[in-house]
DNA sequence: CCTGGCAGGTAAAGCGGTTTACGAAGCTTA
DNA sequence: TAAGCTTCGTAAACCGCTTTACCTGCCAGG
């Protein structure tokens, strides 16, 4: 590989000279600029961004952390964050921490080694107060999805609450009076805001939540199934089911079909997230989208604000949208 | 951030002997290296991976290369070759080409740059040429899934000639003698393959694949709708499909419902993949199982024999499995 | 008493860039 | 014609670590 100096012994001129135009900080004669890019034209010269990076100490990358990119949300927020960190010529690391603590310290571990400049960090588990004091130190990172409560960072979050209220609604409007939730883990905002709005909206068309309404465990299939089949043990069973998340609904619906009982004509269901298999299933999910592309851009542009020593917003909440397909159906009394 | 030499000066040393201490390349009595690790445990130093790179040569760092991470199939096999990255030290760079040339070789570019020791190439897209020149100069990279023909890298794929057959032959055991494949972009290799596979099943139960029984596009939900579309369109139809991936399955289920045809009562169908969604789809989809996990493992496993100047087997075949769920019924007779 | 070997280190030259500070030559301009 | 400004550049330190080659003192063996 050809170095710097080769180039600048190619064309005639020191390194600097080399390095100083190739970085737009000299002004040089047509002359001296047309040897050196003969130069590297010839050699094919190509900066070597290992020194380059220890040089300048900006390694022009971020990093990525999600819970885990093989689930298909992480997956499609990783493919929007990587297009957008590519605009402005930031490569991108990804890892997973697959809800793992130490993994999640590892890779902020990373930051700090200057692997890279930023993190957006996404994490899916209730913080007990570790990584807080670790992101402490830190400013270079976004927060995104999730929060992780007590530290000064940048948030890009949806309208949970808001999200949540609408799917209720929806239930309601379908004319559904006794509504369950299944939930992800309590204790993440996620959960909490999106259960708030179900609470709202509850509350403001005069409906009770009664004991057994509200279960909540964790984001899983398996998890919306177990729910599911409690649910169907009750002696009072809802009509409507609004699950926190598409994978729950997923859960839920397969549930039901064991149970021999079918959506939307026996149960109504509404999820959450959109996932890209929301419409594959049937029935076709009614659910809360999410704004993915925007998500991962806004992180991102929040992000590259930051390592330009730009304020970044502290709090940004994104709409979602309720998006109806088939899995609500008007209320009607039934022998369950 | 404490250095090195902060460290050296902190325990009475020269840099050189802590820099040999931390790598193992020195024998050093108790005392001193107490004093080391003392200078070092209250400094909180960690080493600067940059300059340790540009020191080394050794970005212990490898890149993946794939068309979109934001696809299921693709995310999950970037999930577990992070993992296994994970164990032998390497972090990942991760890139989606979108079936873009120009990103393909900019990810080529990015591990001549030294940003990564090697790489894992996933393509789907034909190559004209173009790639194949560009990775003729390199070695350190390993082709997965698909074929990028005349390079002599080493080869990750699965079998797929053997998966096409079983999935045919299982139609054919169902009583199927007229069975129409909907598959990807012509020339790529895993669409070949299959087809062969398909191809020796029929010929072997002595059955004609006639004109408009096969169609190639490319592996989207979008081609398997419009394929079903023209299949159904056809004097004589069809009483199965086999699809060249789960997507254009999910396709022709939505273009069969369309039709107001279900399947598998009116058609039968089988995928491949394996894809997630595959059971969560109305019916859940009897498909051929890619191993994912074992890709993604010896995918690199052999780049790091490749980056250890251990030769790696030019051509690895993963097998593949009939999964069967409820897209396929026995064949009768009937109007369409 | 000399020699050789071993224990316990160190000096210094990289790796390939960036950046600060400085300077020579040539041209104005008063 | 001297001062001063451009124009066109350069020397050298530095980023933080690795690695090669070497050095010093001490002890054992002959």
């Amino acid at each position: 590989m050809a170095t710097l100096s080769d180039v600048a012994a190619a064309a005639g001129v020191s390194p600097t000279t080399v390095s100083r135009y190739l970085n737009n900080n000299i002004a040089l004669p047509a002359s001296t600029r047309e040897r050196i890019d003969a130069a590297i034209q010839q050699l094919d010269y190509r900066p070597n961004l290992l020194a380059k990076r220890l040089s300048t100490g900006r390694a022009e990358a971020i990093g990525l952390v999600t819970p885990d990119i093989g689930n298909p949300f992480f997956a499609q927020l990783a493919a929007v964050v990587e297009a957008q960190a590519e605009r402005y010529g930031y490569a991108v690391y990804m890892t997973s921490t697959h809800g793992d603590r130490a993994r999640e310290i590892e890779a902020i571990r990373r930051m700090r080694d200057r692997h890279v400049d930023g993190l957006i960090l996404m994490s899916n588990r209730p913080d007990d107060g570790s990584l807080a004091r670790l992101l402490g130190e830190d400013d270079k990172v976004v927060l995104m999805d999730e929060d992780v409560p007590g530290v000064g960072l940048s948030r890009v979050f949806v309208e949970n609450e808001v999200g949540a209220y609408r799917a209720t609604q929806h239930l309601i409007a379908a004319g559904h009076r006794h509504i369950a939730l299944i939930g992800g883990p309590p204790g993440l905002m996620s959960v909490r805001e999106r259960l708030a709005g179900y609470e709202r909206a509850m509350a403001e068309a005069g409906f009770a939540v009664q004991d057994g309404d509200v279960m909540l465990h964790d984001y899983s299939r398996s998890f919306g199934r177990a729910a599911t089949e409690t649910i169907l043990a009750q002696a009072r069973t809802p009509s409507a089911i609004f699950a926190c998340s598409d994978y729950l609904a997923v859960g839920v619906l397969q549930a039901l079909q064991n149970a021999g009982l079918s959506v939307p004509q026996d149960m109504s269901l509404v999820g959450f997230d959109d996932m890209p298999f929301a419409e594959m299933v049937n029935p076709p999910l009614t659910t809360v989208r999410q704004p993915v592309a925007e998500m991962g851009r806004m992180a991102v542009d929040q992000l590259m604000a930051l390592l330009n020593g730009i304020a970044a917003a502290p709090l940004t909440r994104l709409p979602v949208d309720l998006v109806v397909r088939r899995s609500v159906a008007p209320f009607h009394s039934r022998s369950i």
